[in-house]
DNA sequence: ATATTATATAAGCAAATGGTTATATGTTAA
DNA sequence: TTAACATATAACCATTTGCTTATATAATAT
């Protein structure tokens, strides 16, 4: 089965934004669930503005998406990406990181949203 | 089928390390190819303290191994490396280079070593 | 031995990166 | 309307990156 080709500087480019151990994460926990901004400043213990100007890395590269909800701004994977095979592919390499989110929980740090 | 999970941390590592272009295009030529410096030198247009900088990073990270082959040497993929099953999946995304070393043949830049 | 070729290392520099604090924007609640 | 909360943006700074030139090391050829 023939996988469609990404341009080579195309790739280079996403690879540099995931070979930040954040941003890896991020984007790996996303593929389990949701997340907002105020829980990854929980999780990752840095600034909220580190946390924002990440995001936004992975959202101008179209990897993410972002939605309000409420005073929230929620974001997740982007599967229309057309380098999303890609990442699949390479989050599959990855062990998972729902204790992340286990750790939240049991912080109470949880935003209660859907 | 469950894939061995490389630690995030080095997975980051190692997803820097290809995030250039340079070292990205190297890497996928090495697929099918082996190249020596010098090679490397002509096709990417840089000097040649460059691409030794280069191949030194992709060396320590485990990804490539050398062999002296008389003045040269030859740069190789290293299949052995716990890495190299992501590294095999990423390059699956990646349109082939041989055109590269059409190009250095069509120049007679090829060296000539088996 | 000496010159030539191939590669590596060192030092220096401009640009990019990832964090910080301060501040602006937007939403919700009182 | 005002206070509180969530997020974004701006400005700044230290570190890292990827190149360059200059020089060292190693093998080959004369």
């Amino acid at each position: 089965m023939e996988l469609p080709s990404i341009d080579i500087e195309k790739a280079a480019t996403i690879l540099k934004l995931l070979g930040d151990k954040t941003r890896l994460t991020m984007i790996k926990m996303l593929d389990s669930h949701d997340y907002c901004v105020c829980e990854f400043v929980e999780i990752f213990k840095v600034s909220q503005p580190a946390i924002s100007q990440h995001v936004r890395k992975l959202k101008d590269a179209g990897l993410v998406g972002e939605t309000r909800r409420g005073q929230w701004i929620i974001y997740s994977l982007n599967k229309k990406s057309d380098v999303f095979p890609l990442v699949q592919n390479l989050m599959n390499h990855l062990p998972n990181q729902d204790f992340k989110l286990q750790e939240l929980e049991a912080q109470g740090l949880r935003i209660s949203c859907d």
